[in-house]
DNA sequence: TGCGTATATAAGATATTTAGAATATTCTTA
DNA sequence: TAAGAATATTCTAAATATCTTATATACGCA
């Protein structure tokens, strides 16, 4: 069904609508890491991160390799890749307004 | 900031991530629509289809042009239809686990 | 002016998401 | 086997998101 359809679409969506998942998936772009590269890189809570990667796994955008103590994550579908690169120019062509609307959220965070 | 971008980026995303404001932007990549005709086709709320509207506003991604008593709406930038295309590539070539996914998904959902 | 239509906003109830703390699991190595 | 490192899971409180109902605004027309 349509509708189911667009559900999934938007289970898609919304595991990339947080700022760490993003980051977790920009550092993917160019290869595999350890879920404690990426910790470190991130310095976020080690249990916040595996619950993020948990979403990304759920949600089948990422894969993981277990290699004796680590796991390793890597993008199962290059078209993710993609995805992220049209993005990319999507927030490029928007950049004048972007930088508006920027502004304005950084004023809500320090208005909080 | 990094971390600022992708905030926004996030927040572009989120508000992608709900069925009925995918539904809204499929129907918009053909050209404008009057929010009536977007509310009759879905078959929502009114006040739920204006708030809808008004979060892709926000983020800006559709506009409107006010004409007597309707309002219009249209994707603001072209893009956004590049992404959507991509995302239906990826949809597309992650069929089989989608499929299983969206099985899950209906599972979850009976089960409220 | 007053009514009907189209749209937006506000307020409240409920559900979902998120971060952090605590705990569990798995593997390596001494 | 015990200790330590890497990762995952569970629980809870706070923040957000969503839907519904009620109300407001704006426009066209009799």
């Amino acid at each position: 069904m349509q509708e189911t359809l667009r559900t999934y679409k938007a289970s898609i969506f919304q595991a990339l609508s947080h700022p760490t998942r993003i980051a977790i998936l920009e550092m993917l772009r160019d290869g595999e890491l350890s879920a404690r590269t990426i910790q470190e890189k991130l310095g976020v809570e080690q249990a916040n991160l595996s619950q993020h990667l948990a979403i990304l796994r759920s949600r089948q955008i990422v894969t993981n390799r277990k290699d004796g103590n680590q796991v390793f994550y890597s993008i199962r579908n290059p078209v993710l890749v993609e995805v992220l690169d049209v993005m990319r120019r999507y927030f490029q062509t928007n950049l004048a307004e972007a930088i508006q609307m920027l502004e304005e959220v950084e004023c809500e965070a320090s208005a909080r």
